[in-house]
RNA sequence: GCCGGGGUAGCUCAACGGUUAGAGCGGCGGUUUCAUAAGCCGUAGGUUGCCGGUUCGAGUCCGGCCCCCGGCACCA
């Protein structure tokens, strides 16, 4: 079987999860669930990154211990993930015991090699940003980001990361290969090694918060530096029983503003402790809402909030079909609306309600297996049994807008068919065999059309599959699209709410913030 | 400043140098009645940012210009 391990970054839990942090583990959830669809042995690993010196200061705010105040995190983080059911199978959290000591063995197998050295490490410090600032980086002497700290000069003998040692090695792997995603983003980091590295300090002195250096109780390790780790602690390095049968992990996904860590620091800590690199890092887009970046607007939409009032399926349906996974993308609720109503509750919900209802009404609520053919089968069945070809390459390559668009094609051609075979007038007609065949046939379309667009909306692909009487689809095999016939003649049809009620009002965005 | 991406219908986006530049949404019109006042069909709407060039032929290639957006940060 093969396996296939898929990531995200880890999260700081100094605030709830938003928005934004959302999409990226969504559109690694869709991909997780498309390989499990296709039969890979998947581990899919997510967590949160606390031995962040925000994540003490803002525990010490609060009163709590940072453990603490980390447990409780967790639990907000895990409540959130569940609502939007991201099918992570491992969360991890970088206080654990396991990823100290997985950091401390980088740490040490990169000191052995002597590519840990003391340096002198001089410059202002802004705590907000968690980073070095130079000068060129402060506006009126102010972190930019954070005009309302004061900086810190630092200056503290720590240790540093030859990564200077490692540029060629990591310029020819992104230069030849597909090793960042997309181009774009391959490029800017092209230019950044082009232009040259500095070796990085990678410890603290002033903090305890973090994973004490071997041998140094007097430093921490950078939060960056362990938090890569987590990489390959979280599947048991270095001496876990199956870190060799994960590891490299076949996909890294992250933000665009991240790549320099993934695909520069990161490959040269591997290649620095005789660690194979990761196949590829996906670099998504970010999330606007209503035109401004989540970040400096300081406006929020938290996403579980969302997923409680609407579902989670309607938010991840939301994201990955209105914004392409390798761009940027707007957040409206007037869009979400609009998408909400005229793709999942007019299109798809209710397709599922016509051919339930009919089948209660004409059939006593029972499939049969198609006694005559119809003239208009053929085309449905094309369309139908061509689809995971066309969805395929789409989901492995993160374009999940385009493999929705041609699931919808699909579910337009479904409702297209019962409107041709028009199984009401068969009914009056008396002409029972034909109300069987178009009905069994717009089941068929459903049930490959779940299984096909479950990696996005798992929980709305089990309910349809619950509706038409055929049990969960999230689950379903990626062969069993390729064939007619699935739901076996006799399948009663159990007939539930509406899948999505429309909705008549656009939301206030307050609500959610 | 340097590097890169982009300006196409009211909106969001497609279109190996090759018929008449397409799709969805929105608008307008029609039709159906099984269904969540849903579905289905049809239609209007474009000087492809501007100027020049190459070519039998340019949204596409070349040069110049104007706008927008990223990257050049120890950014989770």
């Amino acid at each position: 079987m093969t396996k296939f391990y898929i990531t995200t970054a880890i999260d700081y839990p100094n605030a709830s999860p938003h928005i934004g942090t959302a999409y990226e583990k969504i559109g690694a959830d869709a991909r997780a669930r498309w390989r499990r669809l296709c039969g890979d042995d998947v581990y899919f690993l997510m967590g949160n990154d606390e031995n962040s010196q925000k994540v003490a200061e803002k525990a010490q705010e609060l009163g709590l211990d940072p453990l603490a105040y980390c447990d409780e995190m967790e639990r907000k983080f895990r409540q959130a993930w569940s609502r939007l059911s991201l099918s992570f199978d491992r969360f991890i959290r970088t206080t654990e015991a396991a990823h100290h000591r997985g950091a401390r063995e980088i740490f040490r197998r990169l000191l052995k090699r002597g590519d840990v050295y003391r340096g002198m490490y001089k410059s202002w410090y802004c705590v907000g940003c968690e980073s070095r600032k130079t000068d060129k980086d402060l506006v009126n002497g102010k972190c930019a980001n954070h005009p309302n700290r004061d900086l810190e000069w630092v200056e503290e003998e720590n240790w540093f990361f030859r990564l200077t040692a490692y540029r060629d090695r990591i310029r020819e792997v992104v230069k030849n290969t597909d090793f960042v995603e997309p181009g774009i983003r391959r490029n800017e980091v092209l230019g950044v090694l082009e232009e040259g590295l500095e070796d990085i300090s990678i410890s603290r002195a002033k903090t305890k918060w973090g994973v004490p250096v071997p041998d140094d109780p007097d430093h921490v390790i950078y939060v960056w530096f362990d938090a890569l780790v987590n990489y390959i602690t979280g599947v048991g390095f270095p001496d876990g029983p199956d870190f060799g049968r994960w590891w490299p992990c076949d996909v890294h996904v992250i933000g665009k503003d991240i790549t320099r860590f993934h695909c520069i620091i990161w490959p040269a800590m591997l290649l620095g402790a005789d660690l194979p690199l990761p196949k590829k890092v996906f670099a998504h887009g970010f999330v606007y809402l209503s035109g401004e970046k989540i970040s400096k607007s300081g406006k929020r939409l938290d996403p579980a909030k969302a997923a409680d009032r609407f579902g989670g399926d309607p938010l991840r349906y939301f994201l990955l079909r209105e914004i392409a996974f390798d761009n940027d993308g707007d957040f409206t609720w007037e869009k979400f609306v609009e998408r909400y109503n005229g793709e999942l509750a007019n299109e798809l919900g209710n397709l599922l309600n016509r051919v339930v209802n009919m089948a209660e009404k004409n059939l006593g609520g029972v499939f049969e297996k198609p006694p005559a053919p119809l003239p208009q089968d053929a085309a449905l069945r094309e369309k139908l049994l061509g689809l995971a070809d066309r969805v395929a390459p789409h989901y492995d390559r993160f374009e999940f807008h385009f493999a929705l668009a041609q699931i919808w094609d699909a579910v337009r051609q479904a409702n297209r068919y019962l409107d041709e075979t028009r199984p009401w007038t068969a009914a009056k007609e008396g002409r029972r065999d034909a109300v069987a065949a178009s009905l069994y046939n717009a089941a068929e379309a459903l049930r490959i059309i779940a299984v096909l667009a479950s990696p996005v909306i798992p929980a709305t692909a089990d309910r349809i599959g619950e509706q038409i009487g055929i049990g969960p689809l999230s689950t379903a095999r990626l062969e069993t699209v390729r064939a007619w016939g699935g739901v076996p003649g006799g399948t009663r049809v159990r007939r539930a709410a509406p899948l999505f009620p429309r909705l008549d009002k656009v939301p206030e965005a307050e609500e959610f913030a």
